[in-house]
DNA sequence: GAGCGTGGAATGAACATTCACTCAGTTTTT
DNA sequence: AAAAACTGAGTGAATGTTCATTCCACGCTC
């Protein structure tokens, strides 16, 4: 005849009780965990392998977590946090410089090299994040997604507002903020296929080039130059895969 | 502790004899199973499941594959296997066109298009890739990852043809045919970004020319434009995610 | 300062469950 | 009737989680 009976459901939290220990330890485990994650996926690393990376016994990282569920939550959301920190930063610095005069160019690459330089430290979190989200739940997924959109917003407003200064032609600017993205991205999500470069910089450097040349490229050229064999084009390609 | 080191090796691989009922079974138990991966997630899928979308008992599932990862191996390369078929007879008309003076533009743009719409039949297998390679051994994960690199050296073939014929400027080559794969994957992966566009053809398209406009980009210009300023981005850059 | 009490934290054996895989028996095909 | 294919209860290994016990740092009393 218990009276607990009630808040059954409720799970012991966390037993420890003093916050910061508490926050050191899920720190510490959390680190132990994000590089077993990463080297053998969520779902191969078992709670006993973080506990002993950690430096603890298996029943202490219950201590400092209820779940080893709760252990990738706190992994991903802690990226995002940060993301989202940088993304506050950027937004007060752009329109800082835009009222200071900058060129559509600057403004553009500055934004960049900061979005690239923040995956870049968040690599492992961003790559955890795309393997991971079918462990979430749907709301966190759905927030995560919406994370990434507010991103993408902002750049393109930044091209929208190349346009609109005459510095950029116009062209679809959904499509090239999320190709900027996407190659911003990729140094983290597929760098064993970048062998060559060791360090950001190496390849945000020609990256940037490349960037520009996105936003300085008009639709209309390229689809010109083969409109005349596009749909035998087409129909080959189709042939072949069928 | 990781499953890859204790798997247990068996005796005879499938027992279904009859080479082409086991290509069929393969498949048809490979298609419900891509289906349940991509819904749930590789690791949240049991066998019985597989083995029930497909019609089957569990033990016949063992009868076309020898393990559940090898369900996985075969979505994955199964994707290979198709865009490798593609390239061979693409290969071959490569050569036929180079005979036949058509420009480098030309070519890429052809076996560009050709590698979009392949990725984009299979796209679920690419999106089934870039999330669970992790659960495969280590051997199967860099067979897998050598096929990703085989297509990519195609592309740097073909952007060296077009350098070696002056129509492209000399470049990075292999960081271009980086981010032309990853931009016509990200048709795949990044799929939920790209609401405004319905089909692959629309964005195909303007991707076309952004293709180009990368191949024909030089290095020089853009780093040039800002290099006054570099040293200052980057600790600013830096400052602002430490 | 020696002995004792207290409670927060650490521990790891034990538990309960899940799940890939097997195999002896059954059904279907040839 | 032999061979091939299928079946699904059973097996054992692995794993997330719990909890009774141990450990230890501190304050209190004499």
């Amino acid at each position: 005849m218990n009276s607990q009976v009630l808040r059954r459901k409720r799970k012991s939290p966390s037993q420890v009780t003093d916050e910061k220990r508490l926050q050191e330890g899920q720190e510490r485990i959390a680190a132990a965990a994000l590089n077993l994650f990463l080297q053998n996926g969520y779902h191969n690393t078992s709670v006993r392998e973080i506990a002993q990376k950690a430096g603890l016994s298996v029943g202490s990282v219950f201590n400092y977590f209820t779940s080893k569920e709760e252990i990738l939550f706190f992994l991903l959301s802690s990226g995002q946090v940060r993301t989202e920190a940088g993304f506050q930063k950027q937004r007060a610095e752009f329109e800082r410089l835009k009222r200071d005069g900058a060129s559509p160019q600057d403004l553009f690459l500055r934004a960049y090299e900061q979005y690239a330089v923040l995956t870049d430290e968040l690599r492992r979190n961003t790559v955890l994040a795309y393997q991971e989200t079918k462990s979430l739940t749907l709301a966190e997924r759905k927030r995560f997604l919406e994370g990434e959109e507010r991103i993408q917003h902002f750049f393109e407003e930044i091209i929208a507002y190349g346009i609109d200064q005459g510095a950029f032609p116009a062209g679809n600017i959904q499509l090239k903020a999320h190709c900027l993205l996407v190659l911003a991205q990729s140094w983290a999500v597929r760098h064993w296929a970048l062998s060559s470069f060791t360090k950001l910089d190496e390849y945000l450097e020609p990256l940037k080039s490349i960037a520009l040349g996105i936003l300085e490229s008009d639709s209309r050229p390229a689809s010109a130059l083969i409109a005349a064999q596009d749909g035998k084009d087409i129909a080959l390609s189709r042939e072949m895969t069928s």
